[in-house]
DNA sequence: TGTCGGAATTACGTATACATTATTGCACGC
DNA sequence: GCGTGCAATAATGTATACGTAATTCCGACA
């Protein structure tokens, strides 16, 4: 790579900069007593959550395009940071980028809903194994009780949305809890991937009452700290839940959503 | 043009492009037969394949620091791909990204050795399931078998190195056979990631002769088509491994390479 | 002597400008 | 009538400009 610029290119590796690393002086203090009172947060990071809310929310719809310079201007800022925000969002598969044709909001078909609970199914099973190998605190039971015991309440009240929510919030406690923070971003990644057609599924299918049932019993293997057992129970509700998706995806015609 | 959008700054959802949807006339042609020949990269692409391959090569090591600018004067572009870039390799996890500091190379601690390999594991062994599942392509056995048999030669001649190669080729391929993409993505991204730390400790660690009999092992499973012993066989293969791998580098007292 | 406060400088985040390249509309030939 | 080539236009990729926030440097003070 002859990159030209004459003299001495300096190698990146050779840190130019005074001899002054590991050096922070006290006038972080009142830098870092503004940082967490002041609520300032970069347009790159509004542009990403404004776009995925609209996207996740189906206000921009699979299938739907948008311009650069378009989403600036709703957004009121430079395609700078929105184009920033759309790299993220496509590394993220909620959006591919074409060259000229803007951003393009993905659908999701039935071949992706599969590779995606495939993964979650194995990586999920793995969150219980190691929640129930290592003992769960207090804490984290409770944390998990709790979203059971508001999916109960839910379904009761027949409230689809409520139990969705509580839903999504017991499989992100699971993942966070496993202590493995890689997997865990996968894991999160992957549901909002599929949020969109949990959401239109939600109607579709039969009441989860099972669901229920099944989160149940993993809160009791793990709280027994039987790992074999939580892996198990978790697994199989993934692999049942995620046939029974794909089936009736199929049955519907629906294969883009 | 005043697109300072004063009245009615439209919605995004509504596209304002003039109805032509799905509509991509004869002109692609000469542009399409023109970046097949061209060999145009973009710089933001130059810029993550040159960072990242000094990261993966040690040129810039674990901890090294480097500004945007430095980067940009020195692949001879300006800050702005350099920048995209940065955030790409950030999102893979080989740097961070500190609002003053510049980006850091990050260094991978055991902890972060042993959360990729328990994601690692299971998902190869996944992949490994779902190809014996489905019944490997003799192109598929041929690949694998390949690979087994230059780690064979090269383990024969002494050359670690050649041995690192093909064991990555065929972690690889497993991971491309198994026709999930997202799988496929994860599993490259990690791989990349202890990059670094397998080179080092390939000098340390006792010599591989038993991953080349597990991996002969796993091609035979997947041959015979035996979904349960593939997955049995590399889960092993991979839970093994990683655990020697943590120990050594406890052993060693190596906790940041 | 060591610490503090403020000015200068720096690096970044964002906006804007510019060049390139792809797509569109249209005139033209078969 | 339909497909082809060319000019106009638009959207992107990249460079540059600019304001802000943070860090460093430096002099003063306890």
């Amino acid at each position: 790579m002859a990159d030209k610029k004459g003299p001495a290119a300096r190698a990146p590796g050779k840190k130019p900069r005074p001899a002054n690393a590991g050096r922070e002086r006290q006038a972080t203090r009142q830098a870092r007593a503004r940082a967490e009172t002041d609520g300032r947060v970069p347009q790159t990071q509004k542009a990403y959550e404004a776009i995925k809310l609209r996207i996740l929310n189906n206000v921009l719809p699979p299938g739907s395009q948008a311009l650069e310079q378009e989403l600036a201007a709703a957004l009121g800022m430079s395609r700078t940071p929105v184009r920033e925000a759309m790299m993220r969002l496509a590394s993220e598969g909620l959006v591919a980028v074409r060259p000229r044709h803007g951003m393009r909001v993905l659908p999701i078909s039935v071949a992706d809903m599969a590779e995606i609970y495939e993964i979650l199914t194995e990586l999920e099973a793995t969150a219980a194994r190691a929640i129930a190998a290592r003992g769960p605190t207090p804490a984290e039971i409770k944390g998990l009780e709790d979203a059971v015991a508001e999916m109960d309440k839910a379904l009761c009240g027949d409230d689809l949305a409520a139990w969705a929510a509580a839903d999504e919030r017991f499989h992100k406690l699971l993942a966070a809890y496993a202590g493995n923070k890689r997997l865990q971003a996968i894991v999160d990644t992957f549901f909002d991937q599929t949020h969109r057609a949990r959401m239109l599924t939600l109607k579709l299918r039969p009441r989860p009452t099972r669901s229920n049932d099944d989160h149940r019993a993993l809160v009791a293997a793990i709280r027994s700290r039987d790992p074999g057992a939580a892996h198990r129970i978790h697994h199989e509700h993934r692999v049942r839940n995620g046939r029974m998706l794909v089936e009736l995806l199929g049955r519907l015609g629906l294969n883009q959503l």
